[in-house]
DNA sequence: CCGATGCATCAGCGCGGATTGACACAGTAC
DNA sequence: GTACTGTGTCAATCCGCGCTGATGCATCGG
């Protein structure tokens, strides 16, 4: 018996934001490069104002970042934050090691 | 443009599975050895039919089994399918690879 | 200037999942 | 046999999360 309670509050609120299908799919899409919230959200059937949300919800994890566009400041590119995707595949694989 | 919508239905279905701080307390627990299911419920701090249920949901995606005690059939021990695991871990990976 | 476009934020609603409480079942001890 | 323990299942409830619809803000083009 007098088994410890494991912390598991990180990794749980990690995999909470990829349980979602939408927020998959834009991380998914972001690992051939960046792309601009409308360009996603077309590509997931989904409207603007909801990819916007979830890309705020993986910014305020640091999963994503965002720069505008070069020649049209309207468009709002969002790239994968390569350091912190990885700290998180490692965490989310340190459940199931 | 033309982004192809990604396919992300099973990742996500495990991420929903870790999702939820029992499980992933759970399949902490489960990494140094069976367990039986009212020691994983006072460890974790849940109620014994609570825990029965959220294994039965890991029962059924396969990352759980579960083997009667030698002594007391009563006692029902969980073990993990490190097979099905280390799938899921690549899965998941998989997303922020 | 004005209208249009791309993005973000907010209150409200609905739905799915987790918890509760009670009960049923198998196995053990007596 | 009866009493007790460990586990599983079920209806009812609660609650958090995502979607909707509207609105606001910044930028571009005329």
């Amino acid at each position: 018996m007098d088994l410890p309670a494991p912390e598991v509050a990180g990794p749980a609120a990690l995999a909470a934001l990829l349980a979602d299908p939408t927020r998959a799919g834009i991380l998914a899409m972001l690992r051939d490069g960046p792309h601009c919230v409308c360009e996603m959200a077309a590509a997931l059937g989904e409207r603007q104002n909801n990819v916007s949300m979830h890309l705020a919800r993986l910014r305020d994890a640091g999963l994503v970042h965002r720069t505008r566009h070069d020649g049209d400041a309207r468009w709002i590119f969002y790239a994968r934050d390569d350091a912190a995707c990885a700290a998180a595949a490692a965490a989310l694989a340190a459940l199931l090691r």
